[in-house]
DNA sequence: CCCAATTTGTTCGTATGTATC
DNA sequence: AGATACATACGAACAAATTGG
């Protein structure tokens, strides 16, 4: 028998890494907001004492995070940046690239935030905002009489969600409906040629967001809670029975409904 | 006045983002799934045509995502990598290290989403993991007599909850419950000196986790579903007793509940 | 134990591109 | 147009880690 050595823990940060994390730490530290520059390519080799490849690197690593960006030319240099709403769902994505999502999954989520944000939002809503979502609304005033025209009020209904998210004060709620949306959006139709679509389960949710904006605009949070549950169960099971299934794919930063 | 070449958008990515795009989409569609080698730096630079440097930062790029990892040696190299719920956390925590939430903020969210929790475990679980519930539970037969001992029992909650999440099927559902739970792990409990904890109020909350365990076991989802709501309005208006804050600095990969 | 092979990791010098003045 | 200040890119050499003989 070997008396194994027990190496504490392999899990040793390259270089590049411990730049990137001593960085972060000293960014936190000085209270650095967006926008504020770091120090240049040659204040940080010789601050942190290494060759120039590694502190790029290290750049790139809190780039890929969306931690900072950089310019080039006079003035430029590397900056603090706010991560983007766009960065965070495409990170947030790769992970379930991996851990398969099921439309019940997504719905299982939804089903529980979406009226718990409706009825936070009772009463609280200005006019114009109001009349924001009625806008969006527009293209639903008719049940749709095609495989194509009901995924194209499905990509409209999400985007009246991800509306109406936008108008929470929660950060992690908007965050939260807007990824679901996301990926909701990203799936592929692959529906039974003969199968027709289903007018009356959506003529069932046809003025469901009327409903739901006079609930908003009367305060009435118990009526928008119960509005926006009746429609999750409804969208949910339309999409049983259009037989959608999800994709599997690394998530592009750029697409956001 | 000069003719304007119109720029359509000056987000041109960098020469590293590039090659990290392309490797990304090339994984995709050979599907090489997590354990799968990528050609080595010398091969990827004939490819790409491209410097070392280059390449590196396109891998430093892909590793800061969680995508790849890397290995030195023979027989090492670059290996697809499942991105760990750990860099997951991370990397969404990033997000909200500028996006400011409140401790209303997260119990918005654990309010609607850990009673569905519940409800959907009732009658699925064996009998080992309602054990292991129980297990967890033991720090908890007695009342809190100081604000040390009040906030680890808060920390031990967040486990549970942390362990019964794990116990879902749904992927997304686990990384939420988790999520918001290493949040509130993440505090600081800046409690006025002359406050006492608030005995009562836990004390209410004692016994809810036999409770649960009880519907969970029994099948009784309604039951499971409200004896997590109340709970959980009983931990918000605590946190709001103890004035808690919550902290802002970036999440560490490695701390996880 | 040492040596050799393989693969990533790091350094440095130089040159190029880009934006500002 | 030219000078300046900055990031960006390249290439060659060397270092470190891991595996197998």
């Amino acid at each position: 028998m070997q008396p194994v050595t027990t190496r504490a823990i392999p899990e040793r940060l390259s270089r590049p890494q411990q730049v990137a994390e001593a960085i972060k730490s000293w960014v936190m530290a000085k209270g650095w907001r967006p926008g504020d520059r770091l120090p240049s390519e040659a204040e940080l080799i010789d601050r942190f004492a290494m060759s120039k490849g590694t502190i790029r690197e290290a750049i790139r690593i809190l780039e890929a995070q969306g931690l900072v960006k950089s310019r080039t030319g006079p003035g430029g240099g590397v900056f603090v940046h706010q991560v983007s709403e766009e960065r965070a769902t495409a990170l947030l994505g790769n992970y379930f690239y991996f851990e398969h999502l099921t439309i019940d999954d997504v719905y299982q989520i939804r089903k529980a935030l979406e009226p718990e944000l409706a009825a936070s939002l009772a009463g609280r809503l200005s006019d114009a905002q109001l009349r924001a979502l009625e806008e969006v609304m527009t293209c639903y005033d008719a049940p749709a009489r095609s495989a194509a025209e009901e995924r194209d009020q499905h990509i409209a209904s999400l985007r009246f969600h991800a509306l109406l998210a936008e108008m929470s004060e929660n950060p992690l709620m908007r965050f939260l409906i807007r990824f679901t949306a996301n990926m909701l959006a990203d799936i592929t139709v692959s529906r039974k040629l003969y199968t027709q679509p289903n007018q009356e389960l959506w003529a069932s949710g046809l003025d469901y967001q009327q409903r739901l904006i006079a609930a908003l605009r009367s305060g009435d949070s118990a009526a928008a809670r119960s509005i926006l549950a009746e429609h999750m169960h409804n969208a949910h099971r339309l999409m049983h029975l259009q037989e959608t299934v999800l994709t599997q794919r690394f998530l592009p930063e750029s697409k956001i409904i």
